[in-house]
DNA sequence: TCTGGGGTCCTAGGACCC
DNA sequence: TCTGGGGTCCTAGGACCC
């Protein structure tokens, strides 16, 4: 038996942990530069808030009702994650976290067999321990969790918890359950499904399997295979290396100048980088991307501009990869565009330990990577930004966040203190 | 004026090997 | 009409997830 533990409105409810005077209030946080709407409180759903929502013409409406808007404060979400985890895994041991609302659990072999006592037992402790209202489904498998976790969200009677373990309980959940909600089902395959006459979960469950076999891939027997309860998608308690890295930023204010836009990659790069330490992995593959974004009039005939260099040896090391990525800015940026958006891109990641190193080196790894180490471990102690690289200039502000929530749990100034 | 940011897996087809 | 048979590696593109 697996559950699926899932915070409900997870950002939003981030923010109402810090803010109890907005229990019960609708509550949105918003994407980066304030664009969108990314997290509602159900109490934001039922006045009509869509997801992603454009800020700026729902503005007047979030005011007039009083929504109580936040931008967004990864930190802080990061931080009442890991509490969140931490909780759970103190009464499910084998957890695989799913992404940062969300983790997987193996119930099966725990000394407790009723499963809707632990679901409670879960859901109660992460309430009392962090403030965080989550929702549990129990089933079988991985995407029948998922299918009683929908309901265990929605129908105030299952009080947040609901077990599905028994064949006649479970078909009917699915024949009431649009294609379209099943985890692996996306938009393409629930309108393909759906012209073939596939409307309920249950339906997809009976189909012909060599058919789906044949139009959904093996990934889509799978998910037909585990609705039928025969669980194909393991628990993955270890959390693989990353196999790419990206790190891209939308600018509120266009991007004209060459020298700005080094100084934005220059600091996209040094992100990824410390991802790529965090990991010890070195990457091979180095890109740059810069676009004029979505809805511009004036786009370069290529619209993307993206291009990447091939590493002779693979690094992670900041100052040699900065010094590549600002040449290939060099040669995809013409002046007279304004761009709206930039990125970098690290693939071909291979372990630190197992690096080929080249005849031909002219980079001094030892003294440079010496280098990145101490500056790593100022910026850890001290707080992120602390050293800069200079092309990054002074610290560029990457986005605007104009309701911004105080780092509550994370930070540094209010915990230490530096003379 | 204003529209997010990360990831993964699978398949088909081309280039190449013997 | 017919054309050998069996492989691997890489990439682009399409699907999905949060």
């Amino acid at each position: 038996m697996y559950a699926i533990i899932d915070c409900n409105s997870f950002y939003a409810s981030c923010e109402r942990v810090f803010a109890p005077h907005l229990r019960n209030k609708p509550v949105v946080v918003l994407s980066n530069n304030d664009g969108c709407v990314i997290a509602r409180t159900s109490e934001a759903k039922k006045l009509g808030i869509p997801m992603g929502a454009e800020y700026f013409k729902y503005k007047e409406y979030m005011e007039k009702n009083n929504i109580k808007v936040f931008s967004s404060n990864y930190p802080l979400y990061a931080d009442m994650s890991e509490r969140m985890i931490n909780t759970i895994s103190e009464i499910v041991p084998e957890i695989e976290v799913y992404s940062i609302d969300e983790a997987f659990a193996k119930l099966s072999g725990l000394p407790e067999k009723d499963y809707r006592k632990i679901g409670l037992e879960i859901k109660n402790r992460v309430y009392k321990y962090t403030g965080l209202p989550v929702s549990v489904g129990i089933a079988p498998a991985k995407t029948l969790a998922k299918v009683a976790n929908f309901y265990a969200k929605r129908y105030p009677k299952f009080s947040n918890v609901l077990v599905l373990d028994n064949p006649t309980t479970i078909d009917q959940a699915l024949g009431l359950l649009d294609v379209s909600e099943i985890w692996g089902i996306g938009y393409r395959y629930s309108k393909f499904l759906k012209n073939n006459n596939i409307k309920s979960a249950l339906d997809l469950k009976n189909a012909p399997e060599a058919w789906i076999k044949k139009h959904l891939k093996v990934t889509g027997l799978r998910t037909q295979k585990e609705l039928k309860g025969v669980s194909c998608i393991p628990l993955e308690t270890v959390q693989p290396d990353k196999k790419q890295i990206l790190v891209s930023r939308s600018f509120k204010n266009a991007v004209t100048d060459i020298n700005e836009m080094k100084k934005a990659v220059s600091t996209f790069i040094t992100i990824a980088a410390l991802k790529m330490r965090k990991q010890h992995s070195n990457a091979s593959i180095l890109g740059v991307f810069v676009n004029s974004g979505r809805f511009a009039q004036a786009r370069r005939p290529s619209e993307d501009c993206f291009k990447t260099a091939v590493l002779q040896t693979p690094s992670n090391n900041t100052f040699e990869l900065i010094k590549i990525a600002c040449n290939l800015v060099d040669s995809i940026f013409y002046s007279g565009y304004k761009y709206k958006k930039a990125g970098v891109f690290f693939s071909g990641l291979c372990p630190e330990s197992g690096v080929q190193f080249s005849f031909f080196d002219t980079f001094d790894r030892d003294k440079f990577s010496k280098v990145v180490k101490t500056i790593d471990f100022l910026n850890d102690k001290y707080g992120k930004n602390t050293v800069l690289f200079a092309v990054q200039g002074e610290q560029i502000k990457l986005s605007t966040q104009e309701m911004l929530s105080p780092e509550y749990t994370t930070k540094w100034s209010d915990i230490i203190e530096v003379s």
